[in-house]
DNA sequence: AAAAAAG
């Protein structure tokens, strides 16, 4: 709409090389698979690559479960890849097809693999016979990876930083697993370590402290924790790490005969997460994290081109990152088989609830062709823990260790909560000098509740010569990338968002978040300001309030004191007038603690607990006796135990837990 | 009440 989005597309298409902006679109993560896949070999078959590693050691299906050598069904794919690169190879970039002789020798998968071994596939590895064959480097992938450590659109956020110690994590559960401090083999695979190297991660978060160990050991997880706490590399690490070095399961029988030839996927993982995004974002961090081994990453998500996004989970779809309305359709469409999942992640699940999605994850769980509770492992997280939640838990998910994570953003201090007293008519001049009066160089993401209002606002900035673009839910999908990726760049500092931006959206580089209008919950308004003050930076959070916004002014309060933020005397005033003025029933009704009294907490009883760092209680067989497999605790509960639910779960727990 | 997501 604003010619700043104009101009962003047009450079990014012009530094992607692509020609023909109007109309060949190409979203953001299979711009690089493009460039990947344009290369000769597309590792993803073992057709005329597998060939020239006869010289791989025949450790034949030595240990772990996978005596099955990996034999992709899609080789019509390797045929693609004629040489159209003349054209398509990025300006700063020359010879993406034909150098690649400037990957790096020497390295980890050398010793195992032929010199015959085609430089072109570099970057990939394989499974074969039971054995991980990791690839070369490459560096040019390498650099579109991990980008340039100067690059701030590519810096990574959120990690890494002595901050994070401070965050309060409680495990509990049978048997939890002491937590981890270091990225270190074991419980990490050696070339995940490699990546997470590469990647610029030092120091695992909390939540990944924990959910490596528990996760290696085989045992579901439960986790309540935000983005920004480094959950999506929590669950990555170890599910890669465990891929790495267990393989894929072996496909089903009926894809076994000679000759057979399917059309369909069947990823070891799948992740589920609320909005297109996120998913996106997801997989870019699974991209980084794949490099080199034999685990091809795949997205699918509404609004995008189905048809491209069939081309690319057939060339290799091992992982698969995914909202849920989309890989519905996939499956019944044939494309897309569950029956060889090992992990299955549901992220933001809370939020996916909130969004009508349960129907479908229960038909995606429950419904179709995925292996049952005991035959995979199953990852939730969820920034709050409601009934509905608990529920899904129960269903999903056997004898889970349950994580707490604090939360990141609102009860640390990095970010400065400010709240105004504006009227809803003076808001617009209100915003115009904030932003006008600021002289950092950040990006600020401005929260309004309509898309009414953010069409409307990102106008009004835009016209007051301030560079400002907007994201929600009736932009088209390209819009929404395009404004986005301005947005990152710092082409349009200002972002007018939505909901559609508030929850997991990681941006790095986010100095100040604006609530033009506050959400009605809390929960929400701990995410919107959690873009901010990440990576151990310090943030900004302005509030624009007045009186209709009582319904959340209690919930407001208790947040600011908790974070030890200051609270306007005004502030104050107004929660006293509700309090009696027949104002907030929420407030009252949830006794004052943001309902968190059940929320955010493991609601089985018993079990051992782990505080941050905590002392060595109940760390039983666990770990040792089921690397990777299905835990070896007894059965607790079927897939569907649909009898019912009223009292909160009453389940017959593992050996001595009780749940209420 | 609005937003998001499958078309």
């Amino acid at each position: 709409m604003s010619n700043g989005s104009v101009n962003g597309l047009e450079s990014q298409f012009a530094s992607l090389g692509i020609n023909g902006t109007k109309s060949a679109y190409v979203p953001p993560h299979m711009r690089n698979q493009q460039r990947a896949a344009s290369t000769p070999a597309v590792p993803s078959n073992g057709t005329g690559w597998n060939d020239s590693r006869s010289s791989t050691p025949s450790v034949r299906g030595g240990g772990g479960r996978g005596g099955h050598d990996r034999e992709r069904t899609f080789s019509s794919f390797g045929a693609r890849g004629g040489h159209s690169n003349g054209n398509n190879a990025p300006a700063g970039a020359p010879g993406w097809g034909g150098e690649r002789s400037a990957s790096t020798n020497g390295w980890y998968g050398n010793q195992t693999r032929g010199d015959g071994q085609p430089r072109d596939n570099y970057g990939f590895g394989v499974w074969k016979e039971g054995v991980h064959i990791p690839g070369g480097r490459n560096m040019r992938m390498e650099k579109d990876l991990y980008g340039d450590p100067n690059d701030p659109s590519k810096q990574h956020t959120g990690i890494n930083f002595e901050k994070y110690d401070d965050i309060p994590v409680e495990a509990t559960g049978a048997g939890v697993p002491e937590p981890v401090t270091t990225f270190t083999h074991p419980p990490l695979d050696p070339v995940l370590l490699e990546n997470i190297g590469y990647a610029r991660y030092t120091v695992p978060t909390p939540v990944q402290k924990y959910s490596i160990p528990i996760v290696a050991g085989g045992r579901d997880l439960m986790a309540c924790a935000q983005t920004g706490s480094g959950k999506t590399g929590g669950f990555l690490f170890p599910i890669l790490s465990a891929s790495f070095a267990n393989g894929p399961r072996a496909p089903p029988a009926e894809t076994q005969g000679p000759g057979y030839r399917t059309r369909k996927a069947y990823p070891t993982a799948l992740i589920l997460a609320p909005t297109r995004e996120l998913v996106s974002q997801i997989h870019e961090e699974a991209r980084k994290f794949c490099y080199r081994s034999w685990v091809r990453p795949a997205v699918v998500y509404g609004g995008a081109d189905i048809n491209q996004q069939l081309r690319l989970i057939e060339r290799g779809c091992d992982l698969l990152s995914a909202t849920p309305g989309r890989l519905v359709d996939l499956i019944e469409r044939g494309r897309i088989s569950l029956a060889n999942i090992r992990y299955l992640v549901l992220d933001e699940a809370d939020r996916m609830l909130d969004m009508g999605f349960e129907p479908q994850i229960r038909r995606i769980v429950q419904g179709e062709d995925m292996p049952g509770v005991q035959e995979r492992q199953t990852l939730m997280f969820s920034a709050t823990f409601p009934r509905d939640i608990q529920m899904l838990a129960r269903d999903f998910m056997k004898d889970y260790v349950f994580l707490s994570v604090g939360r990141v953003g609102s009860t640390s201090e990095n970010i400065t909560q400010k709240v105004e007293y504006v009227e809803d008519a003076d808001k617009r001049s209100v915003l115009l000098d904030l932003l006008t009066a600021q002289t950092e160089s950040g990006l600020t993401l401005v929260f309004v509740e309509t898309k009414r209002m953010a069409d409307m606002l990102s106008d009004f900035l835009y016209q007051n010569q301030i560079p400002a673009t907007s994201i929600h839910g009736d932009r088209s999908q390209r819009e929404r990338e395009t404004a986005l990726q301005t947005f990152r760049t710092g082409r349009t500092p200002v972002l007018v968002a939505t909901a559609v931006a508030a929850r997991g959206l990681d941006i790095p580089n986010v100095t100040h978040v604006i609530n033009y209008d506050l959400p009605s919950d809390i929960d929400d308004y701990v995410h919107r300001i959690g873009r901010t003050g990440r990576a151990g930076n310090t943030g900004i959070s302005t509030a624009f309030f007045n009186r209709g916004n009582k319904n959340i002014v209690r919930d407001l309060i208790e947040l600011l004191r908790e974070a030890n933020q200051d609270i306007p005397p005004w502030l104050e005033t107004v929660a006293h007038e509700s309090s009696f003025g027949g104002g907030s029933v929420r407030g009252r009704g949830r006794g004052g603690g943001r309902g968190r009294a059940t929320s955010n907490r493991d609601f089985r009883s018993g079990g051992t607990s782990h505080g941050a760092g905590g002392g060595g209680g109940g760390y039983g067989g666990a770990r040792g006796g089921a690397s990777g497999g299905s835990y070896g605790g007894g059965p607790q509960y079927g897939g569907y135990s649909g009898g019912g639910y009223g009292g909160g779960g009453s389940s017959g727990g593992p050996g001595g837990n009780s749940w209420w």
